[in-house]
RNA sequence: GGCCCCAUCGUCUAGCGGUCUAGGACGUCGCCCUUUCACGGCGAAAACACGGGUUCGAUUCCCGUUGGGGUCACCA
């Protein structure tokens, strides 16, 4: 270790596995990664299972899951809270027997009690226990364990996206830090865990700003060094509003399951709320290179999935053609009834250049590319059949008669094929080509027609030309 | 409601007292390319919420108003 190394840096995500991997959760760890490894540091996750009630296994597979896709890596091994419950209370008798905190024997009736009277007296309501000067307590009735905050004075906090923040010592209450059952509550918890984990940064949603003064108040009692925070904005939808359920696909994998890559999400997360002069396209490396926490905004964001296509399709073009053609089988699969052969896929592969610039989702994609798989006879959609009616079956049968005479089956091929066929009839090239693609394709849209006749080969191409030509010519 | 935070085009943002007749991107609308749809190229419309200060000079600093958001558990 060289002598002008800086402390080391550590962050962590410490999501609540009561769900998946929230859009927003996903934002404030994926500033947490970035920041740890611009700066050399670790990036630690920690899941905070302390809610017995609500955790469950499935929701801790549903947000690994979410953070590997993503690429967000974590250092170590993932950390559980609920392990910690011995230290946790080991910290809260620790503060008691210096006086810094309290039993408390008020029952929920005496709670809500108080509660009700201030909601009567519109005055702003706060735990006011009358053990907070006793200790007289009958050691055999229930009791919480409440810290004893500072009444006078104000907590300041410089909050490295909001800066400084100062809240009156007044305002803020005796919270609990052991329920009536031994168990340690989230504010505890999470002061523990990040002193016994040596983080330095603590990167979270705005959401959390309030609770950041409480829990300085266990920080300070305890005499231990107070982390840098950084509160983000959160991500609100369309209406402005905190992202929840009702905005639609909230979670990370629910972006998966539309079709959109890692990068791209990943790439218009960190836009969301950060810049880096008129960049948009932002490679992970430079990401990394570039992340700081000075040029996060101040103000939430809102989430735009218009964008968020956009940068889809880009980092679709982007993409290798197998890597794509991997992604987009098992998406094709539903579409056609069956999984698709090795021979298919490779075709899928071949495809690929002409598909791609064509599509913002790997949905899209799939959607897209059925084409090359159905059966005949097609089946055609309202619009291709209207460019199948009228003279179309006539010139058909011309284009067949000329692809058929075709010695080598190549774009270039056809294409000189299909341009002669229009101008010996003395019409526009769009008048056969269009037909064509509704006959090979049973859509009114599609990649260049000549590519399409390259990749469904000779037999194929011909037979679903005659399917719909006017046979009697 | 108390407390806290925020405020540049419809959206994401650049801007960190003069370089701003405010830049980029998405979206929108034109045009070009073209057998369709995309891609690509060119162009257009589009913003400093309002009112006071401070200053020679405010988008940039301060205060207020308005608007928006967050938070007020033995949940995390």
């Amino acid at each position: 270790m060289s002598a002008t190394a800086q402390p080391e840096v550590v962050t962590r995500f410490a999501p609540s596995p009561t769900g998946f991997l929230h859009i927003g959760g996903a934002r404030t760890a994926l500033f947490s990664w970035l920041y740890a490894r611009h700066h050399d540091g670790r990036f630690l996750l920690r899941i905070e299972d302390t809610d017995k009630a609500r955790s469950t296994g499935a929701a801790i597979e549903a947000i690994l899951e979410g953070m590997r896709w993503l690429g967000l890596d974590w250092d170590g091994h993932e950390y559980y809270q609920s392990q910690f419950a011995a230290r946790h209370a080991e910290v809260a008798n620790d503060l008691l027997a210096r006086g810094h905190a309290y039993r408390c024997y008020m029952t929920a009736e005496e709670l809500s009690a108080g509660r009700e009277r201030a909601q009567a007296e519109r005055r702003p309501y706060r735990v006011e226990s009358p053990w907070r000067e006793r200790s007289d307590g009958d050691a055999d009735r229930p009791f919480v364990v409440r810290l004893k905050a500072p009444r006078e004075g104000e907590t300041a906090i410089e909050d490295r996206v909001q800066g400084r923040v100062v809240v009156q010592n007044g305002e803020l209450d005796d919270m609990v830090l052991l329920r009536s059952d031994g168990s340690p509550t989230y504010m505890l918890a999470v002061v523990v865990d990040d002193h016994d984990m040596g983080v330095t940064h603590v990167i979270r949603g705005d959401d959390h700003l309030n609770n950041a003064f409480r829990q300085l108040g266990i920080i300070r009692a305890m005499g231990w060094p107070e982390p840098v925070y950084a509160h983000v904005p959160l991500i609100h939808g369309q209406d402005g509003a905190k992202m929840s359920k009702r905005h639609g696909a909230t979670g990370v994998m629910d972006y998966h399951e539309l079709g959109f890559l890692p990068e791209a999400l990943s790439n218009y997360l960190l836009r969301l709320g950060w810049g880096h002069g008129d960049e948009e396209i932002i490679s992970r490396e430079d990401a990394v290179r570039w992340f700081d926490l000075d040029h996060v905004g101040k103000s939430p964001s809102r989430f735009d999935t218009k964008k968020l296509e956009n940068l889809n399709g880009h980092y679709i073009r982007e993409a290798d053609d197998g890597r794509l053609a991997g992604l987009v089988a098992p998406r094709v699969a539903p579409l056609i009834g069956r999984d698709l052969s090795t021979a298919e896929i490779e075709l899928l592969v071949r495809a690929m250049p002409e598909l791609k610039p064509r599509a913002k989702t790997l949905n899209e994609l799939a959607e897209n590319t059925t084409f090359l798989y159905r059966s005949r006879p097609l089946d055609f959609e309202e619009k291709a059949a209207q460019l199948l009616a009228g003279e179309a079956p006539r010139l058909l049968a011309r284009a067949w008669a000329a692809l058929n005479a075709l010695d080598e089956w190549s774009a270039l091929a056809t294409e000189a094929a299909v341009r002669s066929t229009a101008e010996v009839a003395g019409v526009k090239l769009g008048q056969v080509a269009q037909p064509l693609r509704a006959a090979l394709t049973g859509r009114a849209t599609s990649p260049g027609i000549f590519d399409v006749l390259a990749l469904l080969g000779r037999e194929e191409s011909l037979a679903r030309i005659a399917d719909r030509m006017d046979g009697a010519e």
